[in-house]
RNA sequence: GGACGGUUACCCAAGUGGACAACGGGGGCUGACUGUAAAUCAGCUGGCAGGCGCCUUCGGAGGUUCGAAUCCUUCACCGUCCA
């Protein structure tokens, strides 16, 4: 990887990059192979950033977009830093209106930055990523440097950006705070002398107007961003997100995640290899191209999609065993090789069992459940909710719920 | 400081005295079909019970009423506008 030419570095590193605009894109990438040509003659790394709010330690597939941006260049030869928004989480960004943002203590921010960044180094070397905190330098600022990077900017430039622009003729508040959110981020980059900033697309804003424009102010050369598309979630439609229930977890086992990745729609396929898995841009276009063209299968895209996301977190081991049991499981119908035992008495009725053993969340669901034929007791389905249960049965709630009856 | 509006189930969002466990959409679940847990179609989606019953739920607490998510009082939180 180390030595490819410096078109093919731009075409990867700029994978995925979404900038809503194609004269900033064109003009992203133009900078971004003028740095990596000094970079190569110099000998100096780029130094790359990307901030993360610790709000939530559960990190998902989302949130390894930015992190395998971050990754690429590592293994390019860059210096990679990975900011923990202590000060910034601490605010609260209130962009994010559908959810109150408790006020977390530094204390508690210190632990889930911790918690984030272990569970970030699945994907990042940890040797080679340095970790800072930017409440070490932004709770220092005082209320004339505050000032000062203010009148950098104008009230215009913010009503311009779109999300401020939609709120403001809808009604909505925006907070006066929303504003420094942006300086914030701006100072950030300066301070750490950033030559690119990573960040989803949703930070363009920040990063164009906010960080290019300080760091100017500051005599530094402006910050390259590289604003990621939006990964969608399991339904294909909105953002991933733990709230919305639509998120693949990293803290789960491969033949889930395998599970999760097939069940998305089809038309997500080609985000998803954009952004979540570790494929050449070459490979991306001869995937997408294929969907297109109908040469490739769209049941066999998928898979492979589920086989090159599993294995970045599980190995390809791990991954094709999760392939093996999905295809046992689903495609094939069968029973897969591993399932859950519950040694049962004579006193416990198929409901019961149901509900203790969670695979229903209530009695009624569990009756609604066996109405459905969605019940089935070694492949056939329970008509009579007091079957007599036999040691050796296999219990079948849904589609994947299994549960072995011992006595 | 003033005027006005909001708070409904996992999310969004109807409902302004009885037919409301509460329209609709999203999500989730089940079934059929298939190309996979995709797409499409159909059903389900508070709990307990299981033959037309009971209990809990519409920001909190009280009240009016035979009867309230709907009216009144009060508290809390949120928002918009004017100053």
């Amino acid at each position: 990887m180390k030595r490819m030419k410096i078109e093919e570095q731009v075409d990867l590193l700029m994978q995925g990059a979404d900038y809503g605009d194609p004269t900033i894109a064109d003009a992203m990438a133009k900078e971004l192979e003028e740095r990596l040509i000094e970079s190569e003659k110099t000998g100096r790394p780029l130094r790359v950033y990307c901030g993360y709010d610790p709000t939530s330690t559960d990190l998902h597939l989302g949130h390894t977009v930015t992190m395998r941006k971050l990754r690429q260049f590592q293994e390019l030869g860059h210096h990679v830093i990975f900011v923990i928004g202590s000060f910034t989480s601490m605010i609260g960004d209130p962009s994010d209106k559908d959810k109150l943002r408790p006020q977390l203590t530094l204390e508690k921010v210190l632990e889930n930055g911790q918690t984030y960044a272990d569970q970030a180094f699945r994907i990042l070397d940890r040797e080679k990523t340095e970790v800072v905190y930017n409440h070490e330098w932004l709770e220092k600022i005082n209320l004339t440097e505050l000032v000062e990077l203010a009148s950098n900017f104008t009230v215009q430039q913010f009503l311009a950006r779109e999300n401020f622009h939609k709120r403001i003729d809808k009604n909505e508040p925006i907070y006066l705070h929303e504003f420094f959110y942006a300086i914030m981020q701006g100072f950030d980059a300066h301070h750490l002398n950033a030559d690119v900033q990573i960040g989803g697309s949703d930070q363009l804003f920040n990063i164009m107007t906010g960080a290019r424009k300080l760091m100017t102010y500051f005599g530094q050369k402006p910050n390259i961003g590289i604003t990621l598309g939006i990964l969608p979630g399991t339904d294909g439609e909105v953002r991933m997100s733990k709230s919305l229930g639509n998120h693949i977890p990293l803290n789960t086992d491969a033949v889930d995640m395998y599970g999760k990745v097939m069940s998305i729609p089809d038309k997500a396929m080609p985000v998803y290899a954009r952004l979540a898995t570790e494929w050449t841009p070459e490979n991306v276009r001869e995937f997408e191209n294929g969907l297109k063209a109908n040469s490739l299968h769209p049941r066999d895209a998928k898979m492979r999609l589920a086989f090159g996301i599993t294995s970045v977190f599980y190995g390809e081991k791990e991954a094709e065993n999760a392939q093996k049991q999905f295809v046992t499981t689903f495609q094939q119908g069968n029973i897969p090789e591993q399932i859950p035992e519950y040694n049962f008495s004579d006193d416990d009725n198929l409901i019961d069992i149901m509900v203790s053993q969670e695979m229903v969340g209530s009695r009624s669901e569990a009756r609604r459940l066996i109405d459905q034929q969605g019940v089935k007791i070694d492949g056939t389905p329970v008509e009579d909710m007091n079957v007599t249960l036999q040691d050796g049965n296999i219990l079948q709630v849904g589609k994947r719920r299994f549960l072995r009856l011992r006595k």
